[in-house]
RNA sequence: GGGCCGUUAGCUCAGGCGGAUAGAGCACCGGAUUUUUAAUCCGGUGGCCGCAGGUUCGAGUCCUGCACGGCCCA
């Protein structure tokens, strides 16, 4: 068979039994890399016809007759290199480097040089080779130079195509990383303490989802992928820490749309003695200084639309803002004057849904779709709020907030319920709902968490982060998928 | 769950009015080329047109179902 009649895949195959002829091992142990691409090329002008030893992926290859261009591609981004005939070697053989290059080195494939940096005529920083490292032969095509990885399928399901030919996608789950990292020093600078409570649970609580379910055979017992951590950290506050907090992985077994996906990354973070004011300083400290430090500003744009986190952040009243919305009190109105406003809006479920759960998307619809700018949504009533505290003044409410950002809610905090006669009361009546069907309350009372809070825990705030949604924001990602390394798909049949 | 759209070469995309051996660019193979920046020039390889049925003399194209994906809505 000609080299015209087999495929790309065999053809690399012969190339590697060629190099092993020839005394070069194709997947060989350990370069030693002295300079980044980025420092290369930031620091062109000092650094000219000083020697580096650089390695990348190959990316792009220009063959002139006795001169080539190749891209490597490093962790930052690419990097000429120049190959002049006769005048590079492989190392360690007497061949000549462009020859070799020409004849065995590969789009994909990974290689070591050693030689000056000088600038072509154009201005390019290029490392002159002159001596050349085989360091890994690549089997397969990588995608389209010009347009690359387009298909979002493809994206999703092999991110490290998507990864290794976009740059973009590179910054952006660095980024994540670094979204990451400034919250957790954030929160430490402020004296927060990082705990890590089970994501396996024999009673999954905190919130209202359908949980994952397995078994651990050690045990012989039921447990539950957790879908909040609320309650194991409540119970670090009664064991005598003021100030904690958690990266919780939470598992809801539920729907997947832009903004939910079933595997999230959740932080809650719970402080002694205060209350939710306390925290919404907190939240809003925390958010303009992210934006600040990774954008320096406070200003950014999410899907075209200029969102500004200069503090402080507007408050609005749920109850006082939706019923201005709606021209009614929603606190006093009858059922079916709620009902009517629903129904009149077309809002689905106008019919069979309870009076809170159609408040609750009433406000959504009617005034947390209308924010734009960074909001506090405060003093909930209490009926949608069954974890926080009564309002001081006005016990029809709660102290509750909700920050929301163009429409999508990142944040949620309480003064939280440390009355454990309250608490275990309430815990009765979602026993009774359950009872009744609704199925996203957990069926069973986690009376060790109740008999926590009998030993005493003291008065705290709590709040709830969405950061993959806040990371969204932060990098500008259309999709909670966009922002999850390697999200789940159907699985499709091998060929 | 509902609606709309997509699936053609390794990748990015044309073709869609049913009618010859299904096209291009990148990549790959062979050749030319010492400063390229999506290099260029000459020649070539590569397709179960997502899968299964149907209509038809004839289907990548029309119809039905299925699979996977995307967007929007719930």
């Amino acid at each position: 068979m000609s080299n015209a009649q087999k495929d790309e895949f065999e053809i690399r195959q012969e190339k590697i039994k060629e190099l092993i002829d020839l005394g070069i091992q194709p997947y060989p142990y350990s370069f030693e890399k002295t300079a980044n691409s980025t420092y290369l090329k930031e620091n062109a002008d000092k650094l000219l016809d000083k020697e580096f030893s650089f390695a990348g992926r190959i990316v792009l290859k220009r063959v002139f007759g006795k001169l080539i261009f190749a891209a490597l591609r490093d962790e930052y981004g690419d990097l000429q290199i120049a190959i002049e005939k006769n005048k590079a070697k492989v190392h360690e053989k007497d061949l000549d480097a462009l020859k070799f290059f020409k004849k065995y080195c590969d789009i994909g494939d990974f290689i070591g040089v050693k030689g000056p940096l000088f600038k072509t005529k154009t201005g390019e920083p290029t490392i002159l080779v002159k001596e050349l490292y085989f360091l890994s032969k690549g089997l397969r095509q990588l995608p389209e130079k010009w347009h690359g990885l387009q298909d979002k399928e493809l994206m999703y399901r092999q991110r490290y195509l998507h990864l290794l030919s976009s740059l973009d996608a590179r910054w952006l789950f660095k980024q994540r990383t670094k979204i990451i990292y400034e919250i957790r020093k954030f929160l430490n600078d402020r004296g927060f303490i990082e705990f890590e409570t089970p994501i396996l649970q024999p009673i999954y609580g905190g919130a209202y989802a359908k949980p994952f379910k397995t078994y651990a055979n050690a045990l012989e017992t039921d447990l539950y992928l957790r879908i909040s951590d609320e309650l194991y950290l409540k119970r670090l506050l009664v064991g005598g820490y003021e100030r904690v907090y958690e990266f919780s992985r939470d598992f809801r077994n539920e729907g997947i749309d832009r903004l939910h996906y079933p595997e999230f990354l959740a932080l809650e973070a719970y402080a002694a003695y205060w209350d939710y004011n306390d925290m919404m300083k907190l939240a809003e400290d925390m958010f303009s200084h992210l934006v600040k430090e990774l954008y320096s500003s406070y200003k950014l744009e999410y899907q075209g639309e200029a969102i500004d986190f200069t503090p402080p952040f507007k408050r609005i009243s749920y109850i006082d803002e939706l019923s201005n919305k709606m021209g009614i009190n929603i606190l006093t109105a009858q059922d079916e004057t709620i009902r009517e406003k629903a129904k009149e809006i077309g809002l689905a479920g106008w019919n069979t849904l309870d009076r809170w759960r159609l408040v609750d998307k009433l406000f959504d619809a009617l005034v947390g779709d209308e924010i734009k700018n960074p909001t506090f949504v405060i003093d909930h009533p209490k009926e949608i709020s069954p974890l926080a505290k009564v309002h001081r003044e006005k016990p029809e409410r709660v102290e509750r907030f909700e920050l929301f950002v163009l429409g999508m809610e990142v944040a949620n905090a309480f003064s939280e319920l440390n009355d454990p006669q309250d608490q275990r009361k309430r815990f009765q009546e979602q026993a009774k709902q359950r009872e009744k069907g609704n199925m996203e309350i957990p069926p069973e009372i986690d009376y060790d968490f109740l008999n926590a809070l009998e030993y005493g825990m003291p008065p705290a705030a709590g709040i709830g982060f969405g950061i993959d949604r806040i990371i969204m924001l932060l990098t500008d990602a259309h999709s909670i998928r966009d922002v999850i390394l390697f999200p789940q798909l159907k699985p499709k049949e091998e060929d």
